[in-house]
DNA sequence: GTGATACTTAGCGATATGGCTAAACAAAAC
DNA sequence: GTTTTGTTTAGCCATATCGCTAAGTATCAC
């Protein structure tokens, strides 16, 4: 099997972790530098590291090294594909429902 | 650190698998046995089975046997508090530029 | 230049994940 | 009642994930 949108894959892994969520709330507030980051998740810092680079690592945030410190900051368009995934679920959730009615209408109609 | 929502990460682990997206997608078209399902994906049935009680566990299918036949659906419903957390998300994001666009209105407006 | 600060790297341990085979089970089909 | 069909369970293997500590490295403050 193809591997066919590893984009999906890694942007869902990357929201399926609590604690990279609530990184991603904080940095909704606007940039912060890692230990601020790492607060409130009462986590080590390496830890924290590692779930920064996978929300690196997935798009869904941008870091820079500023002197000793990296400022982290969020990339809004990065949760695109994600509501465009959903997006199209939906479409075809309703295509099916609409064909069932369809196909209940058919039923009705038909003759005896 | 709390939990915090372990609904979310179930739904964002469940649909981090390409295989899993996969099998969503098949019964987004309707209702199918396991078989069915695991057919396109060239995994064995164990391992589909597997996939499975994963989505099942996330509550975006449910099953239910008839006879020696498990028949599997979609739960259409399942997805509503992942795009609860993303319109959360944006909400969250657009506050942050709003407020940033008021800061620059303030220090461009900043009598010297 | 010495020390504190802010990461960063290396590496360990426990558990989870994703694939498999082999064997069991239960309902149909014959 | 035996065989086929459609799962299901048990268990193995390799790799990934998530936490940690300990020991770097690189700036900044004195």
């Amino acid at each position: 099997m193809a591997k066919q949108n590893p984009d999906l894959s890694l942007l869902f892994h990357a929201l399926s972790d609590p604690t990279r969520r609530m990184m991603l709330t904080r940095l909704a507030q606007g940039p912060a530098p890692v230990s601020e980051l790492a607060g409130p998740t009462g986590l080590r810092l390496p830890t924290v590291m590692r779930h920064l680079s996978v929300l690196e690592g997935a798009g869904l945030v941008a870091t820079q090294k500023d002197g000793r410190v990296r400022s982290c900051a969020i990339v809004p368009e990065a949760l695109a594909p994600m509501r465009d995934w959903l997006d199209e679920q939906r479409a075809l959730w309703e295509a099916r429902l609409d064909r069932l009615d369809d196909y209940v209408m058919t039923l009705m109609k038909e003759p005896k």
